[in-house]
RNA sequence: ACCCGGGUGGCGGAACUGGUAGACGCGCAGGACUUAAAAUCCUGUGGCCCGAAAGGGCUGUACGGGUUCAACUCCCGUCCCGGGUACCA
């Protein structure tokens, strides 16, 4: 009998479906254990081999906890809306919800191949209206609240409107928002009083009285400079713009003014970074968190200004160097730029904020050039009455601090470069620190020409000069975060829309008994009126005066994992006795790529929840483990160094791709005669030596990789395929092939192929990389299980790593052999009731150990070897004794489980595998009471020793000295000591 | 530039708190079975050297140094690769 894992895998999925095996209930003596996948966009392109890497591995978890006694919920959805199906939608004109349902069906069927226990009857769709009725919900919820600092909580905004009526809001200032919720989109505002008392509260209209409490709220709307991208039409959050464009389509991205919601995250930025203390994330992952919430320590001091009755307030986090300022610089967006600037210098000041306006973020960020311009005016330093001079530049931005500095040359890397630039006279306070070529940074000099600080260690100045600031009144403590409030609305129109309706400019929210205000059905996805949505377009939208921007990607995410809980509540999110019950996911798994959004976002859609008294835990994630990606590796047409013959890939004549070729290389054009075939122009042979770096770029072309084979492109098949482009010529040492035949440089037909070499390189696998392993095509090949196991034999799951479909079979010939431990050819069915020896009991008992060690630690590419040794040992032992194979079957079902259960149901059991329990190890079987020790003299193994394993040390200083061989090396001398580390090694110390 | 990871055979990777480096798998070489192939099984496999063999010696975890009886593991310096951030004062 053979190994049909095509067979066995159909019947058991077909009936773990039947029986819905994997179904979780809420409610269950036994404790709980939830284990997260972050849920996929159910993109066009369906899984390829690295998207189930993660799914595999908490599929193993999942199933070990389960065999360990536990209530798993391990549930899987799809995280639907997005901005590919309705670019999808644009260019095809399918609706995003017609192509997203079939992208989830594809999904689904392979993510069932692979054997996942999720329990689909809880599955959810961000999309569905049963879903995002609650996104909706939630998000009322916020916008009906605010951060109430005193208490460090998300409190009803009803309560506030009390404290305003009761005592204005002298304690509860306006949080330092950097979307100013008045004015237009013509430029921003801010509000006329920042104070006001209970009785200005009650004089103020409602409009006021609205436009304070958008001031307030956690989620609000507001005017502010946003990353607007022309070419999707959209706005993008800061994490969607890499190096000045779009992330998705690498799109330019300018700053614009523009309405928008956000989230008030920048008041939970403390609770956040506090928080990853109580949760196990990768060091890294944690730190990029703390990197981008970016909390710095320093101080805010103002200067007097000679030319207006204004201070001038800066953020340092290095007030000790306050003796090292030689100038001020503010931001070019700075409110006081209009004040301070002088007659005489307001030519040369306009004529730079001009500039400074031309520029756009993209240039910005691409050269870093020192520009700048004096403003005329002086500050006037507090201790010292030095006159200092204010400059304007942009490496100042307003956003962070106070938009101001005070600018230390000696100290500071950016202000040294600002001082050479422009010739202004360097001040140094740290003595020999200080080389005049490069600004120190250091805390640890003693400071000079320091007046009152001088001899003091930088360090120790900091506290000692703030205090002395706040005592007499010039500045004070102050902590900055690097992070800004999240944008959290898109003019898109696959996105929840947002249950508001404005009226006379207030925003009132809709009544929750009209949730979900479904997404209408739009026949256009384009843009509406001045950058709004498509949304604006429909006539019944804006009637009603709905809100026309829907929500951003990241809000059905931000709390999916809490309907996991309660999928069917038609009352709730997710009733507080299941969201009680199943509490933190224990266990999430997923790539670094949302280190910033979805892993904080969620974090803070938590903590809100939880303030308000919805759910009962503050952190979402208990541990987070992150997979690696899998990459792909891609071939190329290309000339491979290593061998002396190269291609060249040509188009037809009048190609615009030949063309640039042509025109941009001569090396190419030069290299040898050309020839003509029809209407396409043959190329030219190009020697491996006239390829230069430019040619390479250009000669580089992705194929297939299901045509090539040892780096050698089959051509012939690859004719064939609809991706070859026709009038393509292949060149080689020996012969061309063209029109599906190879022929040899005289143009007579060769019977023979030659070799077209590729060249292959390791990139993230994708579509239009052609480098996509399809895992459909594995388990069709080999089965779920050897997939599965293979994808976690490659090695470690935190790591990235280019798929290697070439070990796949050592795998398979691992199943195949455990298989013929029950299984004969001939004879059929092999295992006996015999009890089975110590020797077998030993590979037993040590491999239930070494199991459960590995897969506790996620350390599941041990564990398979693990496997592999003790089915080998097995094997040689022709141990079919079902006392052995039965535990091991338990042992191996996270990993294999198509294949365990088939054998667990033939050695006669009835209950599912599944439901097993993990088995027990026995330690009397792993002890032994001798141990072969090897014994190193001095570090050097000279012999091995028979050593009992419960000897003291005494005991084991007797046989050592005694043994022939290291007396030989002693010579008679007495050791210095003898060391014995238990298990591992006896060394002797001369 | 700054902050994190990481560098081990031909390859993927083991070595968990310093204790026989290279587990396990791939690949490769040789052999068995077979008319043959597939499948399966066995043996060998870091490098160099001595030996007919059994066996033995030296060297070896990016590079240079250090601590230690003992270093892939700890410390210092250098180089390279991957990831994150990017004028955050």
């Amino acid at each position: 009998m053979e190994y049909k894992f095509q067979k066995i895998e159909e019947y058991w999925q077909n009936r773990w479906k039947e029986e819905g095996i994997y179904k979780v209930d809420n409610d269950s003596p036994k404790p709980k254990y939830y284990v997260l996948d972050m849920f996929p966009y159910p993109s066009g392109t369906g899984l390829h081999v690295g998207h189930p890497l993660g799914y595999i591995a908490s599929d193993i978890f999942a199933r070990y906890k389960r065999l360990k006694g536990f209530n798993v919920l391990h549930p899987m959805g799809y995280d639907a809306f997005g901005l590919p199906a309705e670019q999808y939608a644009i260019d095809h004109g399918i609706h995003p919800a017609v192509s997203t349902e079939e992208n989830i069906k594809n999904f689904r069927s392979q993510l069932d191949k692979i054997g996942f226990c999720f329990d689909w009857d809880r599955q959810v769709k961000t999309s569905d209206p049963d879903f995002y009725k609650w996104t909706q919900w939630i998000f009322l919820q916020l916008f009906k609240s605010w951060y109430n600092r005193k208490t460090q909580k998300t409190e009803g905004i009803d309560g506030l409107i009390e404290i305003f009526e009761k005592e204005g809001n002298k304690n509860h200032p306006v949080p330092n928002s950097q979307f100013r919720i008045s004015g237009s989109d013509k430029g921003a505002e801010t509000l006329t009083s920042s104070h006001f008392t209970a009785a200005d509260w009650k004089s103020f209209d409602a409009l006021t009285q609205q436009n304070i409490l958008m001031e307030y709220r956690v989620a609000y709307c507001g005017y502010g400079e946003v990353n607007w991208c022309e070419a999707l039409g959209t706005v993008l959050a800061n994490d969607e713009v890499i190096n000045g464009v779009s992330e998705r389509g690498g799109y330019p991205v300018v700053k614009k003014k523009l309405r928008q919601w956000y989230l008030r995250i920048t008041e939970y930025a403390d609770r956040l970074l506090g928080g990853l203390e109580k949760i196990e994330f990768s060091e890294a992952m944690k730190e990029m968190q703390s990197n981008w919430i970016g909390k710095s320590y320093g101080a805010e001091i103002d200067f007097e200004l000679t030319s207006d009755s204004d201070v001038l307030r800066v953020y340092t986090t290095r007030p000790d160097t306050i003796f090292g300022v030689d100038f001020m610089v503010i931001a070019p967006e700075h409110e006081l730029m209009g004040k301070i600037t002088t007659k005489a210098q307001k030519g040369a000041v306009d004529k730079y904020i001009e500039y400074v306006k031309s520029r756009s973020e993209r240039e910005r960020m691409a050269e870093k050039i020192i520009t700048g311009c004096f403003t005329g005016t002086y500050a006037v330093h507090p201790f010292s009455r030095r006159k200092i001079p204010v400059w304007v530049s942009e490496y100042v931005l307003a956003g962070y601090g106070t938009g101001a500095i005070m600018a230390v040359p000696c100290g500071d890397e950016r202000d040294f470069k600002f001082a050479k630039h422009f010739n202004i006279p360097i001040t140094n306070i740290i003595g020999r620190h200080f080389n005049g070529e490069e600004a120190n940074a250091t805390k640890d000099a003693l400071l000079e020409n320091s007046d009152f600080l001088d001899g003091m260690l930088m360090r120790d100045a900091i506290d000692f000069v703030i205090d002395r600031m706040e005592r007499i009144g010039i500045g004070h403590r102050k902590v900055n975060y690097k992070m800004r409030d999240a944008a959290f609305s898109r003019q898109r129109y696959w996105g929840e829309p947002f249950p508001i309706i404005w009226k006379n400019g207030i925003a009132y929210p809709l009544d929750e008994k009209e949730l979900p205000l479904e997404l209408p059905h739009v026949e256009t996805y384009k843009p509406g009126p001045e950058g709004e949505g498509p949304l604006a377009n429909i006539p019944a939208w804006t009637e009603r005066k709905l809100e026309t921007n829907t929500m951003p990607g990241y809000a059905g995410s931000s709390w999916y994992f809490l309907r996991y809980m309660d999928p069917h509540n038609e009352k709730a999110f997710c009733s507080r006795k299941a969201s009680d019950y199943w509490g933190q996911v224990d266990l999430y798994i997923g790539g670094t790529e949302h280190a910033v959004g979805h892993l904080l976002y969620s974090r803070m859609w938590t903590k809100a929840l939880h303030d308000l008294g919805y759910i009962g835990h503050d952190e979402p994630y208990k541990k987070l483990v992150n997979q690696g990606m899998i990459q792909g590796i891609s071939q190329f047409e290309k000339r491979d160094p290593e061998k002396t013959s190269f291609m060249r890939y040509v188009k037809s004549k009048d190609s615009e791709v030949f063309k640039t070729v042509v025109a941009s290389n001569q090396t190419i054009m030069n290299a040898t005669q050309p020839h003509s075939f029809g209407n396409r122009v043959m190329s030219h042979y190009v020697s491996a030596s006239m390829a230069t770096e430019n040619s390479e770029q250009l000669l580089k072309k992705h194929v297939p990789i299901s045509f090539v084979s040892s780096n050698i492109l089959d051509l012939t098949k690859f004719y064939s395929d609809a991706q070859f482009e026709k009038d393509s010529i292949y060149y080689t040492d020996d012969g061309y092939f063209v029109d599906g035949e190879w022929f040899d440089y005289s143009h007579n037909k060769l019977a023979s192929k030659c070799n077209f070499f590729t060249l292959s390189e390791v990139e993230k696998m994708s579509k239009s990389k052609l480098n996509v392993i399809n895992p459909d095509d594995l388990c069709a090949k080999y089965g779920a299980d050897t997939f599965r196991m293979y994808e976690m034999f490659l090695g470690p799951v935190e790591q990235s790593k280019p798929w290697d479909t070439k070990g796949i079979e050592g795998v398979h010939r691992f199943l195949k052999k455990l298989w013929r431990l029950f299984y004969d050819e001939t004879k059929g069915k092999m295992w006996t009731d015999e009890k089975a020896s110590p020797a077998e009991l030993k590979i037993l008992h040590k491999t239930i150990k070494k199991i459960e060690e590995d897969t506790e630690r996620f350390s599941f590419n041990t564990a398979v070897s693990a496997f592999m040794i003790a089915v080998n040992e097995l094997s040689d032992l022709k141990c079919n004794k079902k006392q052995i194979l039965g535990p091991l079957l338990i042992l191996l079902t996270p990993y294999a489980p198509h294949i365990c259960e088939e054998l667990w149901h033939e050695l006669g059991n009835t209950t599912t595998i599944i439901d097993a329990t993990f088995p027990g190890v026995e330690e009397k079987y792993l002890i032994e009471s001798t141990k072969n020790y090897p014994v190193a003299v001095n570090g050097k193994t000279r012999t091995e020793l028979t050593i009992a394993l419960d000897a003291t040390q005494q005991e084991v200083e007797e046989i050592i000295l005694s043994n022939e061989v290291v007396k030989k090396w002693l010579e008679g001398k007495p050791p210095k000591k003898v060391i014995y580390v238990k298990n591992k090694m006896i060394n002797v110390v001369v």
